[in-house]
DNA sequence: TGACATAAAGTTAACGGTAACGCAACGCTC
DNA sequence: GAGCGTTGCGTTACCGTTAACTTTATGTCA
């Protein structure tokens, strides 16, 4: 019970010296943590003692090295602002903790040289798994992500050439949607609104998705009111000002997120246009606080939550040798105060 | 040039890989990229042309165990909900990036069990350093990362028994400002709404600086409305009902989150109560919606950005071996529509 | 030209685990 | 009581990289 078989503070203990104190091999310590019942109950008790008395904690850097797995799962998403995808992040972080798996963070804010960057980073780790937002990538990345071996789960979007498995929703039918629903309300001359990046395609399918829909309905063409920025609600004031200066004629705005609609109710209420009767707004993302602003934002909400957890079930999935597969997560339209209610004279009379 | 160095697929190349094929010894290879000034510059360019098309990707594991660092910087917060951190753990990455850190995320939940789950799990990766949101922890907490010895910079809080370093804001001034603010628009019957967890010490401490600041005023006890749940709108809602239900003689509102005062102006609307003239109404956060609710919401915007860039540099400087400290971030107080104006004949005279 | 510093590589030994294998002690069967 | 499977533990090798030494080639100066 002497101090000999400390180590001299500043290395922290190891497996080595918890064998040490209870007096039996590394491996055996090793096993009482990974397969316990190989080691009698007696021993059992005594190394989870020393373990606890020592404040052991496993070097997993070595375990992931020595061992097959690594417990990590690199998660590479495009934005954290505006909660875009911090509610996925979420649910996926707390869905993997059950199986002991640890989320390792990567942002690309959007920039795809960032994204190889990050993915060649991330894959430095060895993890069990990569989840990603989007399907479309730098060649470099899908190459990368490709030769790694790794499962990997592609978020948010599906469709197109899949890397490996994905969970995402149908983005361009959430586009057609939205002008769906504005048409439906009596709305005809529509426009898209809202932040673009270049490498956003969901924004791209979704305003593609919107444009097809206006033009099968026989409408005048969408206008776009995009640029390359990130979305904020002031980015929605300005965009506005510049679409009804240029195209007083439209009545109806399909935004590409809520809080870039937030600005947009802001700047028709300031140029005293009235929604939903004269203009007709129709925000994607289901805010916190869509239901909460005057008026009430009409929106499509993605099952965030959904795409998270089944994205952790799917990387456990994976990892248990189970085959690849796609899951496509529904959405939801929300009809509420920015846009007129179903004219029942026009629907069932 | 044959393939005989190529590794059976399914194993990734390693630095031996590397070094069979340009014909070097291992360590000139893990020379060339730790330190490449002593390489010859023909040398480094073969190898580099070698990883290049072995798609080598090191394998940081290994370089962690064997090396002193590990590169990765384990971050835990409590929520993920409603940007609360999003945008910290956004600033905090971007600006690990250019040092080659790596964030590891852990989300407690406000769960002070999850809390020691994870601070045990993250140490378990070696990490450089941790920054963690709050300086109340479990005692094992504490404990576990005091003994571990890497850097910890607490985050969102300062104040009380620091581990190591903190960069945070005041939130006791935070809450007192919050019932100054209310005090000089002329609202007398104050309490306080929201959300207010076990473990949220920081919503109890803007708690308590509203209720000193409603003491010091000589005005009747601060109400407090709360419950031990997640902020939502909804509970915004309900306990704006339930607090006029029982205390109508309130005047003033001042809530522990943006997104809870969301629901609070919603059913004030529906009671019929007129904001800001009839009861005020202040927020805490500044959420993107703050601004463009009806009427715009007075709130109070912490600087989360200043937040995770500071404690990235701080991180940086401890991991060089720089003393703690800790840093004081300001706060903001945003006066919008939801409180009244000042009256210049109470303030000017 | 020999002594000596310097540059550029190679050798060797960790880092802290895990996995495959080996071996002794024990109980069971016939 | 010999044969054999099982239980419980120790031995040994290895995961891929870095760091500390050592060696060899090259240049410099008295």
């Amino acid at each position: 019970m002497s101090g000999a078989e400390e180590r001299e503070k500043g290395s922290p203990p190891t497996l080595a010296s918890i064998a040490v104190r209870v007096g039996v091999s590394v491996n055996t310590v090793s096993r009482a943590l990974r397969a316990p019942n190989t080691v009698r109950p007696e021993l059992r008790r005594q190394i989870a003692k020393a373990m606890d008395e020592l404040n052991y904690v496993p070097n997993r850097l070595a375990g992931g090295l020595s061992g097959t797995r690594s417990d990590i799962v690199g998660v590479v998403v495009t934005s954290l602002y505006y909660s875009e995808f911090a509610s996925i992040i979420d649910a996926l972080q707390s869905a993997l903790l059950k199986d002991n798996l640890q989320v390792m963070l990567a942002n690309t804010r959007y920039d795809p040289d960032q994204e190889v960057t990050l993915v060649r980073s991330i894959l430095s780790w060895r993890p069990a798994a990569v989840a990603i937002i989007g399907v479309d990538h730098p060649a470099k990345v899908s190459e990368l992500l490709t030769s790694s071996g790794v499962p990997v789960i592609e978020m948010w979007d599906v469709g197109g050439d899949i890397i490996d498995s994905a969970v995402g929703m149908d983005h361009e039918g959430a586009g057609k949607a939205q002008a769906d629903h504005m048409i439906a309300r009596g709305y005809r001359r529509l426009a898209f609104l809202g932040s673009m990046r270049e490498n956003d395609m969901r924004a791209r399918k979704r305003a593609h998705g919107a444009a097809s829909a206006v033009a099968a309905a026989g409408l005048p063409d969408l206008v776009h009111a995009v640029r390359q920025e990130a979305g904020r609600p002031a980015l929605g004031e300005e965009l506005t000002h510049e679409l009804l200066d240029s195209n007083p004629q439209i009545d109806g705005i399909i935004c590409n997120s809520d809080v870039v609609a937030f600005g947009v109710l802001k700047a028709l209420h300031e140029r005293g246009r009235k929604v939903p009767d004269d203009i007709g707004v129709i925000g994607f993302g289901d805010s916190e606080a869509a239901n909460y602003v005057t008026p009430s934002l009409s929106t499509v909400r993605p099952d965030r939550h959904r795409i998270g957890e089944l994205t952790a079930e799917l990387i456990v999935a994976r990892i248990n040798g189970e085959e690849p597969r796609t899951n496509v997560v529904d959405w939801e339209l929300l009809a509420r105060g920015s846009t007129r209610p179903l004219l029942k004279s026009l629907n069932g009379g």
